[in-house]
DNA sequence: CCGCGCATGTTGACAGCGGGAACATGCTCG
DNA sequence: CGAGCATGTTCCCGCTGTCAACATGCGCGG
């Protein structure tokens, strides 16, 4: 019986879940860099090494952390994509797809630690079981996105394999420029024409 | 009479250029992470702590060094663009754009290690007069590219202000995504068809 | 031609980090 | 009820970035 998990003791008891919130509350703001095991420990009122028990490294709880802000990722392009209300599947699918994209960017933009630890480049290479396999990974969210688009006829299927690269790198690509990249610069009105240009321009393309 | 540069003496001289000479060659296999202002200095031969007399920090030696790749990046972009060798001016120029997006792909995946640290983040907050202005960056030739494209009637000269972007995100995206992201697995022959896809298709999209 | 000053490089010290080894403790199950 | 093992602690190490104080040698004004 170990999933007490609310219990008052808290140490003993789910400290591995502990440190990765504490992880994810540093990497909020300071990104991947500020997941320093020391200060992560310390926060959750514990000696560090005994993250040592739960995470072989500094790297290992990186990479649990890393997924959990994936799984954020996620979440909001769900929320968004359900937020589509149009009655056309042609016209549905590709808001839809337009949705995802936009909240790609957005995540990587509000939430911009968190977008940077989600692709920081940490994975996991114990169990692997720490991505949530439910399909709802930003990956199988596109994958689902192009599949309807391509049922209801919005894309011809033999355009099907090299979209979801296109889709996701023109969208990633933006998102890593104005985050950390060269275009980190840019003012807000600006960044708005970049990115209607980018989703437009993908989406003729497909 | 401080450019004497290659003296002999070696100390009191180019230090500068030396610790960005030797970061750069750690930065090559290792990336940013591996540019250590210890580390750097010992291989040059000086003691640390002598770096602090031409960088205000590890992070301004970094940005140095990152200006550097980013140049290296620019050298193979306009090796290949001029290696296109073709009449007709409309196709030469949708080749250099082509051409330029290969080299960037590739860059990145012969040389990962300077192509992260050329997007590592670190912005020189000093002097700002590493990165040349030649015109030579990624960006600059990117933009002549296009602005070629559009003279040469290959291109609405009212989709030039938006292709910047989309053609920029489209390559950087599948760039990154290959070299630390979650397509970091894609096998060489996969890797070829991503490549071939999205270059297709954000030209299809301009 | 000399000596002074400043740029450049060195030495020493400090706190914080990741990580290893040995030790403590308390829950669980036989 | 007692033993074993998972979990957490303590101590230690080498490495890092950075600061402060010190050394040195080249170039310029006298």
């Amino acid at each position: 019986m170990r999933e007490k998990l609310s219990n008052q003791t808290y140490h003993h008891g789910g400290l591995r879940r502990a440190l990765i919130g504490a992880g994810m509350a540093v990497a909020r703001e300071g990104g991947p860099e500020a997941v320093v095991l020391r200060a992560v420990s310390r926060q959750v009122g514990v000696s560090h090494n005994a993250a040592y028990r739960h995470f072989r490294d500094r790297e290992d709880l990186l990479a649990a952390v890393s997924a959990g802000c994936m799984n954020r990722l996620g979440e909001l392009m769900i929320r968004r994509s359900g937020a589509v209300d149009l009655t056309d599947p042609v016209d549905a699918a590709w808001a839809r797809l337009n949705a995802i994209g936009r909240a790609y960017v957005d995540f990587a933009l509000t939430e911009h630690g968190w977008f940077r630890t989600a692709f920081s480049g940490a994975v996991a290479h114990g169990a692997e079981g720490e991505v949530d396999t439910t399909g709802e990974d930003p990956y199988s969210l596109l994958a689902q996105c192009l599949d309807e688009l391509v049922e209801v006829g919005g894309m011809p299927p033999a355009r099907r394999a090299g979209a979801q690269y296109a889709a996701w790198s023109a969208v990633h690509g933006l998102a890593a420029l104005m985050v950390d990249g060269p275009l980190r610069i840019l003012p807000a009105d600006e960044r708005e024409v970049a990115i209607a240009a980018v989703l437009n321009t993908v989406a003729r393309g497909l």
